[in-house]
DNA sequence: CGACACTTTGAAGACGATCAACGCCGGTGG
DNA sequence: CCACCGGCGTTGATCGTCTTCAAAGTGTCG
């Protein structure tokens, strides 16, 4: 909410208060109402979005109706950034309000200028951005390779990492429907998925989940993982486990 | 070969001559044979290489055995740009010679410092990395939404986009297993599915291919197309067929 | 000519999508 | 306060698709 908040965001990083102070004038806070939509896929591209609080969902349509989320994204986060150097001038994607949600809009332009302008923050962005390739690479390698068990338990453990929650015990953020389309399956097979994974030690009961064990699905490795140490997920898992 | 592929790479664009000389003295010619592996996924991030000549295929191999190809680069195409930024320092894929290359080396200071001191460069190395984020998000969307016969209806318009090919008389530039592996599938798959294209209008004999209708396989649209004019593939695929 | 990689084809099996039905819960309106 | 509705989640049965294993055919390069 603060420009605490803003300023542990990665694309600020190493960026002097004053001059962050001086960068954010340019950003009007508005509230999203959950079901809301900031932007549409197609729409042309104005704005560039920083969430303060909430949770807002990338999503693709296909022409036979079949949606696909790309992405779900927490405050501080961005949203758009990816997209404003790029060649087409529209949206990617549809970004929607899973919950209430307050956002920092500013113009297009103020993303290119300030990128001309601070190099910090242009290589910011480099980084940022060449860790979404990075992720979208993996995304791309688990829907290739995994089966639906794999990757709802690799879903299940880094959401562990990234929310900070105890592995042995914890409540899903999202709801079953939302993580089914992100993980780019049916309902019915992520449900069905569950009740498989008893089986190597991760129980599910309504929206608690608990891991209790991740040697036991050894195999159920992500592609993070094929080269030892590339996996910051696995890693942490493994501590908060003992 | 000369400096003039060079100076038609998408990151250099709108940089002087003089300027690009400049920056090209820090790049080694090398010679990579058919086969033979530039970087290998996980090895310590040392170099950044611009591909001349000749074609590169970006491998993840899973801890399964299962390998992947991410991509599938031709001249004029960079590699390693898109990780030498990112937090991880290392490899996030194995670069392999498909046929005889030759590529220009560079060490990783160079891109940095190229991208911190040259602003025309660091924006163009955005708009490159954004557009591959957005390839990527594709890739995901076809790999969750399209049927096999869909994935390679579409990659064979895609080639003869990207190579300038007629569309209604053309050899396959890579290996039948190549093409399977890039497209996610097995290529018992692939060989079966060429078969199936028949009745859309697409015949396949040996390596060579003519499509001969794309308006019979309407359905088989890309996730480009999901938004009207999105898609450059289809657009140019059109116009040549007339 | 022979080794070897590439390609094709067949048959079996596994997996996930689809269609359908039902239970559950929260909200709305009579 | 209760009845109704709609969204969500679960479960069952079936079907189509892709993978897997196996074998044979094709091509190329030494």
């Amino acid at each position: 909410m603060t420009i605490d908040a803003v300023r542990r965001m990665p694309i600020f990083a190493g960026i002097a208060d004053t001059e962050l102070a001086r960068l954010l004038v340019g950003g009007v806070t508005r509230s999203i109402a959950r079901g809301d939509v900031v932007f549409t896929h197609g729409e042309p591209l104005k704005r560039f979005y920083l969430i303060l609080s909430g949770t807002i969902q990338l999503v693709r349509t296909t022409p036979n109706g079949n949606a696909l989320t790309i992405a779900i994204l927490n405050g501080g986060e961005s949203l758009g950034d990816d997209e404003i150097m790029d060649a087409c001038r529209s949206y990617r994607t549809t970004a929607k309000a899973v919950e209430n949600t307050t956002i920092l809009e500013f113009p297009v332009s103020w993303l290119k200028e300030t990128a001309k302008l601070n190099t910090d923050f242009a290589l910011n962005l480099l980084a940022s951005l060449s860790n979404r390739v990075h992720l979208a690479e993996i995304e791309v390698e688990h829907q290739a390779t995994m089966s639906a068990p794999q990757l709802v338990a690799c879903f299940l453990q880094r959401i562990c990492v990234i929310h900070d929650f105890d592995p042995k015990g914890f409540d899903l953020p999202y709801s079953k429907t939302l993580i089914a389309s992100r993980l780019g399956m049916e309902s019915e097979t992520f449900s069905r998925t569950l009740s498989t994974l008893k089986v190597h030690g991760i129980t599910v009961k309504g929206k608690h989940v608990a891991i209790n064990d991740v040697s036991s699905i050894a195999d159920y490795v992500c592609g993070y993982c094929s080269i030892a140490g590339e996996c910051p997920t696995h890693q942490s898992i493994g501590k908060k486990l003992g």
